[in-house]
RNA sequence: GCCCACAUAGCUCAGUCGGUAGAGCACGUUCUUGGUAAGAACGGGGUCAUCAGUUCGAAUCUGAUUGUGGGCUCCA
């Protein structure tokens, strides 16, 4: 269990805890020890059902703890009452945890019939390990461990999933059993009804509940369609950030969405990554194939013609759709998709340029990620993505320059006094990258944004301009996105706002309601005013009452809706109700069209007239 | 791709022991003209994901396929 569990739980600590205080943390570690504890009390108990058990590892990871188990047969869910039941029994007996050192013999003397951990002991550079028991069941464990079951409080059994043993594909699958554990049955009461809230944010919910996008067998699996509402939202997140990049200096282009193959084979992007691209469709004579990056077609461009020190930094920008062929397990709503349109960017630029255009991108993002509402440290952080010096099949070999690069991008974060962290072997081939990296409300996380340094690509595709002493030189390459692949980008915001959009992104910014059919009129008349001034504006011309109009543009999280009755067509005003709940009587139709026009060009998180 | 589970009306779901389907919402029509989160009646709508098999008979049992979910792996 030792070194697979100490990474496990790094990697599956709290993503954006910030409690530094002492007692916070030991309690933690408590808790963290408990967990823990409560994986061997869940293999003793697997081990009862099931004499044959062999066993994997059983780390503590967020919120719980899992085990993996080579079984005779596959669990199913009705498994885990029996197993809970057993595990409950073994803390009511509250028996003892009790640990010893042995040497390697002893230790596969004791494993003899456990592979899994034969093969860690084999692996161990320390010559002793610690062994811990409790009741019938041994384990190989670095520990600590609380002193006796009964210290373990609260615990629910969650879920079975098959994992490769160490997390390889070529291993054999193992059989992982995910648990949760607590200080009290209060505090695992309340982790269910997180979940569960979870699961009304899901993107993939909101986004069938209001109607934003769907998919067809027909077409194909990861590939979404944008319905009407849904495309109103991509459209106006392109409209933002490609208006926002062309102030910000970069040249908006369209480049094609297939190429020959002869260009990702020159990027050296084919053999690493062939088997996530489309395969290859034969036209005549060439090879073509749907992109699955757009970066060499940026490079094309640039390379047209011979550029000057001048023309630096180039900033080539485009919503780039590209198309990945990613494993089937891998597709998630719109997360991760096989088709997705990237707000991409490549900026051809001198060395000594590189901080200065880093900085520029950074504030471009933090911006970006402003408008649309994130927080740093709350919503996302950094992660500085580092290569691997030891890796050079993964990795582009040249030692120097990944130095120079990871120590160029890890000074801008320092220097923003940015909130990030540092991961190996997360880097790029070409180079080391930021990453902006999102949790979502399940407590996931991913990459919302990236920003890259390539010193590779330049030399792959002979990248060069002329310096002021007019002799050629090589470029180096800032690869970025803005907004990120606007597929992810959009199930974000969909959670992040649980649906609720601000105005400025809401498919239908404002509903006309009419109390009777004798208001039509008026309700008509205002509609076309608004949708004049380029407001998104339906009348709710139904035969219904006026409260179940209200109800139904509350459930589609409508942000403005505008009453009318005799009162309003008399005096030309409108009540405006907004999705809050707050409301505004008699508020003059001029007042409100300027208020929301307002509201949307200064893109406003807040509805308040 | 791998492990496990799931797939019934547009949506959310029920359907017992194998005897060819039901509710609520949504939709349509009519009545109702109602002042801030569900007015009423009636009606239309399903090759029970697909294809095979078992059976006198399959939504129900078996297998395969497709898709979805939770994990694993992967994510330029």
């Amino acid at each position: 269990m030792l070194r697979q569990a100490s990474r496990a739980r790094v990697g599956g600590r709290s993503l954006f805890s910030t409690g530094s205080a002492m007692d916070k943390k030991e309690s933690d570690e408590k808790l963290e020890t408990m967990r823990h504890s409560a994986a061997h009390v869940m293999a003793e108990a697997v081990q009862a059902m099931f004499p044959e058990a062999k066993f994997g590892i059983g780390p503590t990871i967020e919120d719980g703890f899992y085990y993996d188990f080579d079984l005779p047969r596959t669990l199913t869910p009705e498994d885990l009452p029996a197993i809970e039941a057993r595990m409950k029994e073994s803390v009511k007996a509250d028996t003892a945890f009790t640990h010893e050192l042995v040497g390697k013999e002893e230790a596969r003397r004791i494993f003899a019939h456990q592979p899994y951990k034969l093969e860690l002991i084999d692996e161990l550079p320390e010559e002793m390990v610690t062994v811990y028991r409790q009741g019938n069941f041994t384990d190989m464990c670095r520990g600590p461990h609380v002193k006796s079951t009964g210290e373990i409080k609260a615990f629910k059994l969650m879920s079975i999933a098959g994992a490769y043993w160490r997390g390889n594909e070529k291993n054999p699958m193992l059989q992982r059993v995910y648990g949760v554990a607590f200080n009290n049955q209060k505090e695992v009461d309340e982790y269910l009804a997180r979940v569960e809230e979870a699961k009304k944010r899901d993107h993939r919910k909101i986004g069938k509940d209001l109607d934003l996008f769907v998919f067809s067998d027909l077409v194909g699996k990861g590939l979404p369609l944008f319905t009407e509402k849904g495309s109103v939202i991509r459209r106006e997140l392109e409209r933002f950030v490609v208006d926002e990049e062309i102030k910000r200096g970069y040249k908006h282009v369209y480049t094609p969405d297939l190429a020959n193959i002869d260009l990702y084979k020159t990027s050296g992007h084919y053999p690493y990554y062939k088997d996530s691209m489309y395969p290859v469709m034969k036209v005549d004579e060439e090879e073509l194939m749907l992109r699955p990056m757009a970066c060499p077609h940026h490079f094309q461009y640039y390379a047209s013609k011979p550029r000057s020190y001048r023309e630096l930094p180039f900033r080539i920008a485009e919503l780039a759709k590209q198309f990945r062929y990613e494993k089937s397990g891998e597709l998630t709503g719109l997360m991760r998709v096989r088709t997705f349109c990237l707000a991409d960017s490549h900026i051809i630029c001198q060395k000594e340029q590189a901080t200065g255009e880093l900085n520029a991108v950074m504030d471009l993002i933090e911006y970006v990620a402003g408008v649309l509402g994130y927080k740093p440290g709350e919503n996302f952080r950094y992660r500085l993505s580092l290569g691997d010096r030891k890796e050079d099949k993964k990795y582009y070999k040249d030692d120097e320059a990944w130095d120079i690069a990871e120590n160029v991008l890890r000074q801008v974060l320092i220097q923003r006094k940015a909130n990030f962290f540092e991961a190996e072997r997360e880097a790029a081939f070409y180079g080391p990258k930021i990453d902006i990296q999102m949790k979502n409300f399940a407590g996931k996380e991913d990459t919302a944004f990236t920003v890259q340094y390539d010193f590779v690509m330049p030399k792959r595709f002979k990248l060069t301009y002329i310096d002021k002493d007019g002799k050629e030189k090589e470029p180096i390459v800032i690869h970025r996105s803005s907004i990120g692949a606007i597929e992810r980008t959009m199930a974000f915001l969909i959670e992040h706002y649980a649906g609720a959009f601000p105005v400025w992104l809401s498919p239908v910014q404002a509903m006309i309601i009419p109390i009777s059919d004798q208001h039509l009129d008026y309700a008509h008349k205002l509609e076309a005013d608004l949708k004049e001034n380029d407001i998104r504006v339906q009348v709710d011309d139904r035969n219904e009452r006026m409260n179940q109009k209200i109800r139904d543009a509350q459930l589609q999280k409508i942000p403005y809706m505008l009453v009318v009755g005799d009162k309003e067509a008399e005096n030309g005003t409108v009540s405006v109700r907004l999705r809050t709940g707050e409301q505004v009587q008699g508020l003059p139709f001029a007042e409100f069209k300027g208020k929301i026009t307002k509201l949307i060009r200064e893109r406003a998180s807040g509805l308040a007239l």
